[in-house]
DNA sequence: GTCGGCTTGTACAACGTTGGAAACGGGGAC
DNA sequence: GTCCCCGTTTCCAACGTTGTACAAGCCGAC
């Protein structure tokens, strides 16, 4: 059976109280009762039970971590710095995904598994503002990715317009002209690509280009098969662009793929941008230029944010606070040079 | 502040126990009574506390999962499926990754996390048998993942053996003869990729062949990096095969791309087949030949085992079990047709 | 009208821990 | 020798829940 501090304080002959101001570096305890109740401790092999701790302190240690999918390389390695960043507070990760579907979403903002976390990280994909207006549950909430809410909660995200802007600079200055982006949103034309539509939408209007909506390639999904028939349909309409800038790299290395399909190289006719840094886009036969969210600090600022908010808000900031980590442009084979012809 | 039984007692005014067998839809309540109970319930907004209840049931409802990296795709997607076939058991996941490090892998078997977890996932890479048997912690675990270890624990995995013989078999019957085998360990050659290596040469040698150690790449870890720098290393030692049997997916897209980069063609030149059907594997410019762990029912095998452990042993089979779900080839453009010149 | 049996609700204790107040005991000051 | 103080330890209650034991109320049967 399991020992608890009752069974310490039998053996060591001391009250319940007095082993747990031991396990609790206590200042106030006799180096020989410190000694006697520790040598029962290891006798017995005690081990602190954290559900009744945490009954007793309100507090479970334990955070959740929403994304939409697991299998989409850009939340795993994102989940795999979150688990860090927290285990650095002595905070161990609860993971959840949610599809990316609106009712999960909804559940989770709501606390489906309330009171066993202490915060909550997520990273809403159709949440609407309303959803999340009617909130009732306490748990400290904070957002990531791309999509931002007027509400009052923290925010953690890179400049998507500033970052979109970036990567389609970088596709002029190589000489690109009919620049194509892949990656819209087909049924609500202004959810989550948004930002990245806008950089590029600001950028061209900058360089006196038009933005073409007819080089708007549009999915369902962001999913390398969404890239994939994105790519497809743009083709097939007629276009020809010299360039495209995907949602992100499982988009872009969708779009890759069909271009080879096609019969259209890499970068000579179609130069290629991504979003995200997978380690996936630099090993494709053509690695992937690529918009870099500094991954690691996206966790760590979350981490640090919701943290801040559990202590019950003391020394948290006043209002919401919108965080901007950095990011990066990596230069690959998929941008190199000039246009062929 | 948060509201409990008593509150909603108080409210309807009932006796805490009789709020208890509302929630838990115990069934001797009137109607009347019932009615009552949860209208003061909707009217407070009361939520059951699950550490209270998990102190006094003695479980928590979490089960951890420990793979070696979530950046790796291969564990993110496991991951993800084990969280699905937890849900369909009620139980939440809590993820943690060792990083493939035996100190890690150590401390998370030792019950670094005990008693916040009623059960335990574990896929170790380094750890040794000894140090899974002096083990002190109760709580139940289950191993999945290709180490074998002769201990009392359920383990759920493919037969690796016969996975492997079947992807030779593959490249023999298109007409491949020197066949590579990338992605053995460097330090300890008996180590994790055993099994694999162990196939390959098995079904060489059943089809007369011999297994030539000249075309055993060697590697420092499963990274896609690792597969070009193995396969680097085995064309500059002079060999020229014509197929590669890759320990896995990220090997077998590094290898690829260093075969690109060498001026070799997939599959005219060189065949591949890689290990574990990454999305990844599709997209790439050649898509990835590979064997196919049926990862959903490894998901669910883990879980049901681990689960069936936890009740007390009530009905959980006596001793251990080696459970092998399945696993197909997929074919695919990487090993299309017999081999040029 | 009384009894037995069943249904419904209550009281109490317990899960393992920790905060706070009270009790204890030893040592120094007078 | 007595008193007081302070450091140390103990006692009690509480966190929110549920299992067990039991009391109360109701019904029909004899």
């Amino acid at each position: 059976m399991r020992v608890s501090l009752k069974d310490v304080a039998e053996h060591a002959g001391v009250s319940v109280k007095t082993v747990s101001n031991v396990v609790n570096k206590y200042q106030h305890v006799t180096p020989a009762t410190r000694h006697k109740v520790q040598q029962a401790i290891d006798v017995l092999g005690y081990r602190p039970n954290p559900t009744a701790r945490h009954l007793r302190k309100g507090r479970t240690g334990i955070l959740a971590l929403a994304v939409p999918e697991l299998g989409n390389p850009y939340f795993a390695e994102l989940a795999g710095a979150v688990v860090d960043a927290a285990a650095e507070h002595d905070y161990t990760v609860l993971l959840d995904h949610t599809q990316g579907r609106r009712d999960r979403e909804l559940l989770v903002a709501q606390g489906f598994r309330t009171r066993v976390i202490d915060g909550l990280i997520l990273n809403p994909l159709e949440l609407e503002a309303e959803d999340l207006a009617a909130r009732t549950d306490e748990v400290p909430l904070v957002l990531i990715g791309e999509r931002r809410y007027d509400l009052p909660y923290d925010h953690i995200a890179i400049d998507n317009v500033a970052a979109a802007r970036t990567a389609v600079r970088h596709l002029l200055d190589i000489g690109r002209r009919r620049i194509a982006f892949v990656g819209a949103r087909r049924d609500r034309p202004s959810r989550p690509a948004h930002l990245r539509l806008l950089g590029w939408q600001t950028e061209l209007a900058a360089s006196g280009l038009a933005a073409d909506d007819a080089l708007v390639g549009r999915v369902e999904g962001w999913e390398r098969a969404d890239g994939a028939a994105a790519m497809a349909a743009l083709l097939d309409s007629g276009q020809r662009p010299d360039a495209v800038f995907a949602y992100n790299d499982l988009v872009a290395i969708g779009a890759m793929r069909l271009l080879a399909e096609r019969g259209l190289r890499v970068p000579q006719d179609v130069a290629v941008v991504g979003f995200d840094d997978l380690t996936e886009g630099r090993y494709g036969m053509v690695s992937l230029t690529t918009v870099a969210p500094d991954k690691r600090a996206i966790a760590r600022l979350a981490v640090e944010s919701v943290v801040l908010r559990i202590g019950g808000g003391a020394g948290a900031p006043e209002g919401p606070r919108q965080l901007r980590p950095g990011f990066r442009l990596l230069e690959r084979e998929s941008t190199l040079g000039r246009p062929d012809g």
